[in-house]
RNA sequence: GCGCGCGUGGCGGAAUUGGCAGACGCGCCAGACUUAGGAUCUGGUCCCGCAAGGGGUGGAGGUUCGAGUCCUCUCGCGCGCACCA
């Protein structure tokens, strides 16, 4: 396609132009500000040190970092980041100040792979793999403060990762408080009466421990890997099997939040969907926990249920293959086929386990329990379908109301019994899981026959908590956190390990001055032959000269994503992880609202105002991150008590052929190339062109031609024909000297600073209408096209006002910023003004005045069937319009031979005449 | 299986509180300019029909003067969770 015009000169003009002015920097409370920065000059803080109440209100807009792969950028990346850029472009305009930096997200495990494939360090390859991001970043045209830039592998970033992961290390949660609290104001039991039985009772309340429990090892990456990174048994990153294996591991107590992690999602605008994600992972459900005495054992059995309601109808129990009392409660006589049958679940691949409808599968341990409500005995099974990480590890069956019971009772001729009625008469009780009256269900103690389910529960949950059987509990699905990874990229713990008297190795914290700790260098990245993580080849960097050795493991990649935006906000402070003050300017709620400039009011947004990336990321790293924010606002780090206020997940964007992008189908589409071809301008318009953020779309090189040529459209609307075609040749002429022939380029003979007609300004008030409310809406498409509506019009104008398009070029600027600087430097210089900073240029308004009609046509229906127009003025009343639509022929016409049954008028809107 | 979301031209997608379905773009058709057109400009383009007219937002019902929008059922697609007691 013929180039529409020279955006291989505009691009890179203006964005060398925006890096030497600093354009897009934003400045810290205390910070002092350049009186010739465009900022300073808009809001009139040139040359001072602007505190924080002096500076106008913050807009914190963020993208998901991204991980520097070595493919490059991907279509994918920049939807969102184009989607922020306008929005940080258009705030700039509304007099924000706005927050809009970028980083890297770098540790992690391509690089390390490389590395032990090669031998490279990772640190060559993920710095080579930043510069190509970056390059590829800045070649959009994003108006990123680069001075923010963060790192989350930089020394001077992870020590503070490290620092945050001490603050979990010496932190406890309190339940009584609900917070976390220093270490310092744990007050231990007296049994603890030596400093050894301290140490351990203090290691087991930290929020960040270690543990010895089974974990999910994946051969293939060398490496355990956490609950949320195991897909259907095999690992999310490569699809390779892994297998439950016990190892000492570090944890992080995110459990003790899931409360509150829970509640406050309440605060926050997210999607419903996105929040409803959140909360099915931390999977809250609220129930009772019962005692089962065991026959025979002096210990008893506990259950989690969340239908205490129907204890009358367990007819046998079941514990999970793994359960500590199974040894216990197993008869002689059942003893080899309980063994068996463990022994086959442990085989099992957890693909198999996890399979779907799969037969119930189970063995009678020969064991019975007394089902505390009526005294009956009742046998104990084992079976996998209980599984052992959840409640109790053991369940009571009512096969009556649960399905899995009921599926496993019919395999195994187990009796059912009926204990709820459900509420519709046709309903079978067998199977029914819902809420109904209780039957069959009277003790010799406690009935609870004829109550409805909810009071069923609570009449049973208080006879239970009154004999002491049970009590009321709240479960979660939410696990801890398994925090350490057998890797060589990524943050050392700064943890070392020493031995007690007995020669038991304990940990202890590393002192802040030692931070960072940084990784050894290694010949060799593999793990050691005997399954010891890379870092233990290292055995100067282990081996301390008073006899400790560090801790070999390394945090996962989620470590360094959990706080890097409070890393933003003051990324080379040397002294602390960030700075307060900046922290509560740009994190804070309390931006009182009438500091607003232009007349908008700032609603209190605490915390980052907005936040977009994929949904690959809606459980994981917002929940981690949440959870170590909370963290630190409870120890009084941070001002707000959730980090991210708003968030929109950007949909996909797929092939061309609709189907996901991948190198295997051959259907990747490269930023790169379509830079080259079409510009940067045309491809963050094409990007937001597509359809709605949030909406998954295929990628189509066609609309990319169609938002080019309305580029096209715009420019030629600018400039004069013959003076581009001298340019043209010029440019072939003596190339070098391009920079110098776009300069003297001439604006077009009908650009003219003369009044605007009311037509015109009616059109620009239309589109400055349209593109505000779209953009505070989010709707990046159908602003563009009030745009393209706009330029449409505006091309069959004889006489095109300065004015007019000099406000057309703001609202064109944040999506297509190089374009509009562009024009908007030579339309000053046409009408010999020197040109002010498009980007802290104040915003339009639109004048509602001018958008007002004097008629309208309005349609006229009969039976809800358009039959006529008529122009009316704006504002007639009833009877007019009434009177108007029946002096219509044709709607007279439609009413032949009929009797008009109703005639409705709507006012500015239509008329419909029912007639039968 | 459960939960959530979505079904509109040949395609991507527009349609305040229920109020003129198909904005804008792609594609396609015709014309203008042109040595030429993968450039540009102008006009047309939901379907059937020469027209008058009729039909039309996955399908079937319903509420309403009026339904893409609300309700019920149903089919299809996407996403999430997946034996969570």
């Amino acid at each position: 396609m013929r180039r529409q015009y020279p955006f291989h000169l505009i691009e890179p003009k203006w964005q060398s132009r925006w890096a030497a002015e600093q354009t897009f920097r934003a400045f810290n409370p205390g910070e002092e500000i350049p009186p010739e920065h465009p900022f300073a000059r808009r809001h009139g803080l040139g040359g001072r040190k602007a505190a924080s109440s002096e500076l106008p209100p913050k807009f914190y807009v963020l993208d998901m970092f991204p991980y520097p792969s070595g493919a490059g950028l991907h279509v994918g990346h920049p939807e969102g980041y184009t989607a922020t850029d306008i929005l940080a472009r258009y705030e700039r305009a509304r007099g924000r100040h706005v927050l809009h930096p970028m980083g890297w997200d770098a540790f992690g495990l391509p690089a390390e792979q490389y590395a032990i494939q090669t031998g490279q360090h990772p640190r060559i390859t993920t710095e080579a793999n930043i510069a190509t991001f970056k390059r590829q970043i800045q070649s959009l045209g994003f108006s990123y403060d680069w001075t923010r830039e963060v790192d989350t592998t930089d020394p001077g970033y992870y020590r503070w990762t490290q620092w945050i992961f001490l603050k979990l290390y010496n932190s406890w949660f309190n339940p009584q408080t609900n917070r976390a609290e220093p270490i310092e104001t744990l007050t231990y039991p007296p049994e603890c009466d030596t400093e050894a039985k301290r140490r351990a009772y203090r290691d087991s309340k930290r929020l960040a421990y270690v543990s010895e429990a089974p974990v999910w090892w994946c051969e293939a990456l060398g490496t355990v890997l956490a609950n949320e990174e195991v897909v259907n048994g095999r690992s999310e990153r490569g699809n390779h099997p892994v297998v439950r294996r016990p190892m000492r591991q570090w944890m992080l107590r995110i459990t003790a939040y899931a409360e509150r992690l829970l509640q406050d999602l309440d605060l926050l605008d997210w999607s419903e969907s996105l929040k409803e994600m959140q909360r099915n992972w931390i999977g809250r459900s609220e129930g009772a926990e019962v005692e089962f005495r065991l026959e025979g054992l002096d210990e008893s059995l506990r259950v989690f249920t969340t239908r205490p309601d129907t204890l009358f109808g367990a007819t046998y129990m079941v514990l999970a293959p793994e359960h500590p009392l199974v040894d216990r409660i197993t008869t002689p006589e059942q003893r080899a086929a309980v063994e068996a049958y463990r022994e086959e679940v442990s085989r099992k691949s957890d693909l198999e386990r996890t399979e779907l409808a799969r037969e119930k599968t189970g063995v009678f341990t020969g064991g019975y329990a007394i089902n505390p409500v009526n005294g009956e005995r009742i046998p104990v099974w084992i079976a996998d379908y209980v599984l052992l990480s959840y409640g109790t590890g053991a369940i009571m069956a009512v096969p009556a109301h649960d399905t899995r019971d009921l599926e496993f009772a019919e395999k195994f001729n187990l009796p059912i019994v009926q204990v709820v009625q459900p509420p519709d008469e046709g309903t079978d009780w067998r199977g029914f899981v819902g809420d109904g009256i209780s039957v069959n269900s009277t003790g010799p103690e406690v009935s609870i026959t004829g109550l409805p389910t909810p009071e069923a529960k609570a009449k049973i949950i208080e006879w239970l908590e009154q004999k002491g059987l049970g009590r009321r509990t709240v479960n979660y699905k939410l696990r801890d956190w398994l925090f350490s990874r057998q890797r060589y990229w990524g943050e050392p713990f700064p943890i070392i390990w020493r031995q007690d008297e007995e020669g038991n190795w304990y940990h202890e914290a590393l002192p802040e001055s030692e931070l960072p700790v940084m990784p050894p260098p290694l010949e060799e990245y593999k793990p050691t032959p005997d399954g010891q993580p890379p870092l233990a080849r290292a055995k100067d960097w282990v081996e301390l000269p008073d006899g400790a050795r560090r801790e070999v493991n390394t945090m996962p990649q989620w470590a360094g994503s959990c706080w890097y935006y409070l890393r933003y906000l003051a990324p080379r402070d040397r002294e602390r992880f960030t700075d307060p003050e900046a922290e509560a300017y740009w994190m804070g709620a309390g931006a009182p609202a009438e500091r607003g400039t232009g007349g908008i009011s700032v609603p209190p947004r605490p915390g980052v105002d907005l936040y977009v990336g994929g949904t690959e990321h809606a459980v994981l790293h917002l929940l981690y991150a949440r959870f170590w924010h909370k963290v630190l606002y409870d120890l009084g780090y941070v001002s707000t008590p959730e980090p991210f206020f708003r968030l929109v997940n950007q949909g996909l964007i797929l092939g061309e052929d609709g189907q996901k992008m991948s190198k295997s189908r051959g259907n990747v589409v490269n930023p790169d190339d379509i830079l080259r071809e079409y510009g940067a301008d045309a491809f963050r318009l094409y990007e937001m062109f597509m359809g709605p953020l949030q909406d998954s779309k295929p990628w189509s090189t066609k609309g990319v031609e169609g938002v080019y040529r309305f580029l096209g459209r715009v420019w030629r609307l600018f400039i004069d024909e013959a003076a581009e075609k001298e340019f043209e040749q010029r440019c072939t002429a003596e190339p070098d000297r391009a920079a110098e022939w776009l300069d003297q380029l001439r604006l077009s003979g009908r650009v003219q600073d003369q009044p605007a007609t009311r037509e015109q300004l009616k059109a620009l008030h239309a589109c400055i209408r349209k593109v505000t409310e779209d953009l505070e809406g989010l709707r990046f498409n159908t602003a563009i096209s009030a745009m393209m509506t706009f330029v449409n019009e505006a091309n069959g104008w004889e006489v095109l006002p300065v004015a007019v398009l000099r406000t057309f070029l703001q609202l064109l600027a944040p999506f297509a910023p190089h374009l509009a600087e562009e024009l908007w430097a030579l339309l000053h210089r046409h009408v010999g003004r020197e040109a002010p900073s498009l980007t802290y240029e104040p915003w339009p308004e639109y004048d509602p005045a001018l958008l007002v009609e004097d008629e309208v046509e309005l349609p006229v229906m009969v039976n809800g069937k358009v039959r006529d127009r008529i122009r009316v003025p704006v504002n007639a009343d009833q009877a007019t319009l009434e009177s108007a639509a029946f002096a219509s022929e044709r709607v007279q016409a439609h009413l032949q031979g009929k009797t008009i049954r109703k005639v409705v008028v709507v006012p500015g809107k239509l008329v419909n005449i029912a007639a039968g």
